[in-house]
DNA sequence: TGTACATCAGTGAACGCGCGTTCACTGATGTAC
DNA sequence: TGTACATCAGTGAACGCGCGTTCACTGATGTAC
């Protein structure tokens, strides 16, 4: 058990220091932009020499891979959390309990919002297939929920609202099928568009640009999700 | 004669040569990204020294708030054509065009989308009151006519929709309520949300994100602008 | 028309900087007998 | 319990690179008389 314990000591250690080296990275990124995420800093920053970090990553690159699949995980998790605590409300409730919940998780983690759904890290690039398809993944999967939930009361028999399976990625298709068999091509497209509409006023939030002209984002955010509700026919 | 003639000669090499630096800034950045913008790189790729640039814009900061500029400008410049030539049609088709416009001078001007609404170009500094205020606000006054254009049905008698004109920048006020005086409060909280709305499927287009889960960006584009149109109250 | 001067776009070498990454190493921690 | 060995986290110096920026300069273009 000694033996065990010991290894295992270094082991806890080692998963400390790595977590420690993700959380200053994004520390830098929050406090000066994608571009402060440089192993020298981040080394700086924690009184290491900028080499003792490729002991726990192979090169920056793998770092910041790293950092976009846990800040993806982070955000699912955020949201579904949301929305598995919401299982008792109506659909409509549950749809603002999801969004507000994705704004909020958002607005905390500015930087993480931004690796993943703004700009690459400068110098960056991603393995092949994307940093990190699933975690991403999970986000629409999320989605798809909000979409199921909804009905197909919600998805307009608009003219050139014509989707079929075709239109959608076949990853994704794999992951959403499944897990809601009731879910038409039309309502795939209606999660897509929710996801869009709620990332718009979210984006603009997280870079500035809409405080920059309003004082209550929040309040505008709110009418915002209750005009999306409506639109969906569901009631309050 | 001869005089004008010669120094007006110069003055427009001088005033190609500025064009030259900003459109080879920009094409280094759609093909690699913010961080492409060097004043290295771009003199490398016109055939100069790097400190030639220097006779142009005093620093590499200025040569970037005046890319933001120019962008922003070309934006709104797009957006307001194709709002004056719908000004024959009805609001819903006018919206339509407009929302068309933006997707549209989005995808054929990634590199500049990002630059706006994006990550900001790293190590670059804004000036105080940021890069180009005037410039942004115009495309705000640009969508507070499409608010304005809606009419007052399209503002929901909500719970929670209490706005009055302290909840927005007395900057954009300024701007927007002398072109629009007929325009209240919840009408430029409409205006925000209506961007916000649009800004959202365009960015994650332009980031790839919606490419990675539809072939048909254009397709739900359409339908959640129909849909747009139908919350707004308006018919076809 | 010709000549002396002013303008000014662009050169080329150099600066100091921070970066990712490599290398040979040290010293503490854990393991085997 | 004590000793010899293995592991491995971290050091420190060095590499080559591209960057923004400065400096003293050159050479062509335009101007004045």
């Amino acid at each position: 058990m000694a033996a065990t314990s010991s290894t295992g000591r270094r082991e806890r250690l080692r998963a400390e220091t790595t977590a420690e080296i993700k959380r200053t990275a994004l520390e830098l990124m929050r406090s000066g932009g994608p571009d402060a995420i440089t192993l020298r800093a981040i080394a700086r920053e924690m009184g290491m020499t900028a080499n003792a970090i490729y002991g726990y990553f192979a090169t920056r690159d793998d770092l910041v891979t790293a950092l976009i699949a846990d800040v993806y995980t982070a955000l699912a998790d955020a949201v579904d959390a949301a929305w598995a605590d919401s299982a008792a409300d109506t659909p409509a409730a549950r749809i603002r309990a999801w969004a507000c919940a994705f704004r909020a998780w958002a607005l905390a983690n500015p930087e993480g919002f931004r690796l993943i759904y703004g700009d690459p890290v400068p110098g960056y690039r991603a393995p092949d297939g994307g940093a990190a398809p699933d975690a991403a993944r999970r986000v629409c999967v999320g989605i798809a929920a909000l979409a199921d939930a909804a009905g197909p009361g919600a998805e307009p028999a608009e003219e050139g609202a014509d989707f079929d399976w075709d239109d959608f990625d076949p990853g994704l298709l794999a992951k959403v099928r499944p897990a809601f068999p009731a879910l038409t091509p039309a309502g795939v497209a209606l999660a897509l568009r929710i996801w869009g509409h709620l990332h718009g006023l979210v984006a603009l939030e997280v870079y500035g640009h809409l405080g920059a002209q309003t004082a209550s984002p929040d309040k505008l955010f709110r009418l915002e999700l209750a005009q999306l509700v409506r639109s969906l026919g569901l009631a309050g």
